[in-house]
DNA sequence: CGAGCGGTTGAGGCATGTCAAGAGTTGTGG
DNA sequence: CCACAACTCTTGACATGCCTCAACCGCTCG
């Protein structure tokens, strides 16, 4: 494994605590492959064995039933994934694939869990990365069930550009059938509910997004942190700029 | 606080192992309230001050966006809820209500954390809760995503009976508009999902559903440990009475 | 160049929501 | 204890959101 990688891992706050001691030895029981893409990681229902951190790349979390299958989670470097299976040592509920290229770290559950029980401060990291994970899903299955297909994907589109420091247009980070199957709908439905968007102050074009009208996509999509995240507190206190300048700054 | 519910929540997975010393003035921090139907005990936004456990009754644990709103979870004693909030200390993100008079202990975040820190047992404890929890809300996220509405409430049927220890018949726990809420649906459409499970095995009776045909519901269902949760592996390995000798039994 | 795949579009169908009415039940105050 | 109000549940009629199926376009990559 590469310093600059162990450095990047060390600053997880998962491993940010911990003693250098134990952050060695975990590591040095730990796996260091890299996958081509659309490799199954993780079948759902197998036992856990490794905890998984992405280190470059990025993978699908995805769970199926019957001829059905959606998206659960995309998970982007740096961070881990499966946690709660491997401390439970319980069976997967997801199933893990490779989107691109992707580096993965394995550490063996067995370490993990030895070392959380002699680590007091690695223990907390624990709980406190569980504790996120669970507020994560909450927020998923909130969205689920209180917004239709179209105020998903508009609070989506507003969520992706708070991460891009509010910007008013972006690319998406997803292919567009990954991202429907994460709102959970299908490609189809997705595609419509793009164009319709164009009505309430968002237009896509290719992989590009521009909010040509954040005001009134706000007013329709309704974001709240409840939902949509902690970084989203609505537009309150921001003053962003406001769409078209900036939109054919980026070229359109 | 009577000896008999500090007993009960001793023995709780997460304080089953703790130290008794810690255990003690834990509990010597909280308060033992109760509360009569429909008392709002958390809004969600709010801060988490308290970890509660329901002693006696039964809580809501639901979310609003707009003028929409949806049941996440019904917790029953003994058990806690809203962990994970105390954990980050960071705002609620499920209002709770009473359904029923209800008992509940109430135990300041503050403590909370400052047990874990001390306590290794504990924490590993909150650890187990945690991943338990967020295993759960995956679960349910899966069931929303995976199954529609009529299979839902099918894999409700089965998981209600096999809680019942594969009773062919048993009584709904909850009122029906929470349980449509619970399923993600209009009371309506539950209505007329159950007229229609008939058509594949199971009959509702007012609050009484009787299983008829418990392989064709199964066919229908198709419930798996990796939607419905660990005690339910289909019924593989099972032999239970088929319906009418224990239906009438029950009294239909 | 052709196959395969992602994305879009259209036509049509079905599942679920909405609205309204009525039966049955529960709770409450006189 | 009754009468009334409020509420749950059911049912019907209807609306609509999303899905399904099929065709087609444009790209990418053998």
């Amino acid at each position: 494994m590469r310093d600059s990688e162990l450095a990047d891992i060390r600053n997880l706050p998962l491993f940010r605590s911990m003693t250098e001691q134990n952050f060695v030895s975990l590591t040095r029981a730990a796996y260091d492959q890299t996958f081509p893409p659309q490799v199954k990681l993780i079948e759902e229902g197998a036992m856990a064995d490794f905890l998984h951190i992405v280190v470059e790349g990025s993978v699908e979390l995805f769970a199926g039933w019957r001829d059905r299958e959606t998206t659960l989670a995309v998970v982007r470097p740096v961070s881990t994934f499966i946690l709660a299976a491997c401390i439970k040592d319980a069976p997967y509920l997801m199933s893990a694939r490779t989107l691109e290229k992707t580096r993965i770290i394995l550490v063996p559950s067995v370490d993990l869990r030895a070392t959380f029980r002699i680590d007091p401060e690695f223990a907390m990291a624990t709980i406190s990365e569980l504790a996120m994970s669970y507020r994560s899903v909450v927020r998923h299955a909130k969205d689920l069930k209180l917004r239709n297909a179209r105020e998903r994907l508009a609070a989506y589109v507003l969520r992706q550009s708070q991460m891009a420091n509010g910007a008013v247009g972006f690319v998406l980070p997803i292919e567009k059938r990954l991202l429907a199957s994460f709102l959970g709908i299908t490609p189809e439905s997705l595609s419509r509910a793009m164009k319709s968007l164009q009505e309430v102050g968002a237009k896509v074009d290719g992989q590009r997004v521009i909010i040509t009208d954040r005001k009134a996509l706000e007013a329709y999509a309704q974001p709240t942190a409840l939902i949509d995240g902690p970084e989203y507190e609505g537009s309150a206190g921001f003053d962003l700029p406001d769409a078209r300048a900036e939109a054919e700054a980026i070229g359109l």
